[in-house]
DNA sequence: AATTAGCCCTGATTGC
DNA sequence: TGCAATCAGGGCTAAT
């Protein structure tokens, strides 16, 4: 389930090797991959054909190509969607939901092969869209900005992009973007801001964690080895956790991510865009989750599994305990 | 306004 | 063997 280092791996293998090219034509293969593109999948196909790419961009677990149109390609890989950059003529895959025919490209790539972009995507939670670019003042909810907490020149982008983890000029995003704050990467994350947000919501620690309009890029799985690092069980009342409790287990989240990074780095064709969000090189190091009933790798006390959101939480129960029923404190 | 439940999807797996 | 239930879960919308 591609997560913020997943979707990194991908947009950071875009922008290598899609920066440059021009989109000739699309096959949309099945609507609902399309379905965000609210005029349609021949609308879809037509604002993209004859645009090139300019940069590839990415904020929380969305990313997009920005086009010389002015105009932005937008992707989710949802649960089980990938972006990869074929041969065209390689066979389809089975799940091959759109198919972006691919002319020019970078110093490298130009070895006479036509590429093609194609978005697989067997559950479709996921999908594409074209859409516009719109300035953002910084990243407080709309309605918001000018606190004067955050001046503009740091606030204003953030995004990852191909040529380094800011953002000068341009503080563009899609509109469906526009409410996902920047996550634990981003070197204008204001963490104090954050750290005072999270305490503040009447609810639980890790629900809290991943509302992408507080901090983007968190998933259930990284939300579990965070919390498993920081010795915390999910279900601590964010308002009950104290300011370094926060920004211990913020600092948790950033390192589990970086590591899982930087074994998401290592590709191995370099024509394929790593989207491995599922299978990727991390998941041997993962600590708690999918481990159910397996020795802690602290403690060696088994791994609980518990309900949560109709899915599922894993955990230590020694390191990570319960948290007390706690009496209202409006009561008290 | 803030928070939460339900829905969307398909395929692999499990249960009867 | 065959069919149905279950699970995976991010993001959006509706409800509270």
């Amino acid at each position: 389930m591609p997560e913020l280092p997943e979707v990194e791996v991908v947009r950071a293998g875009l922008a290598r090797w899609m920066t440059g090219t021009r989109i000739e034509s699309v096959d949309v293969l099945h609507p609902r991959p399309v379905r965000r593109h609210q005029a349609g999948a021949a609308d879809f196909a037509a604002s993209l054909a004859g645009t090139s790419v300019v940069d590839v961009v990415r904020r929380g677990k969305f990313l997009w190509c920005e086009l010389d149109s002015g105009q932005a390609l937008l992707a989710h890989l949802g649960m089980s969607g990938q972006l990869l950059l074929r041969s065209q003529g390689a066979p389809d895959e089975r799940h091959l939901r759109v198919r972006l025919r691919l002319a020019g490209g970078p110093d490298g790539a130009a070895d006479g092969v036509a590429r093609e972009l194609r978005f697989i995507d067997q559950r479709m939670f996921g999908g594409l869209a074209v859409t516009s670019l719109v300035p953002t003042p910084d990243d407080l909810p709309a309605g918001r900005g000018g606190t004067g907490a955050v001046n503009w020149t740091s606030a204003v982008g953030g995004m990852t992009r191909s040529t380094g983890m800011t953002a000068s000029s341009s503080a563009l995003l899609p509109p469906p973007v526009l409410h996902v704050a920047r996550d634990v990467l981003d070197p204008l994350l204001h963490e104090k801001a954050l750290v005072a947000r999270l305490r503040a919501r009447h609810t639980a620690i890790k629900r809290a964690l991943l509302d992408q309009t507080l901090v983007s890029g968190i998933g259930n799985i990284y939300a579990d080895e965070a919390l498993w690092r920081a010795r915390m069980h999910g279900e601590r009342p964010a308002q009950a956790l104290t300011r370094p409790a926060v920004v211990r287990l913020l600092g948790h989240v950033r390192a589990v991510m970086t590591q899982a990074l930087a074994q998401g780095g290592t590709s191995f064709d370099a024509l394929y865009v790593n989207v491995n969000g599922e299978s990727g090189y991390f998941e041997r190091s993962l600590a708690v989750y999918g481990r159910e009933g397996l020795p802690c790798r602290a403690c060696g006390t088994p791994v609980r599994r518990e309900a949560f959101m109709n899915r599922s939480s894993f955990s230590c129960p020694r390191c990570q305990p319960r948290p007390r029923p706690r009496r209202d404190a409006r009561l008290r």
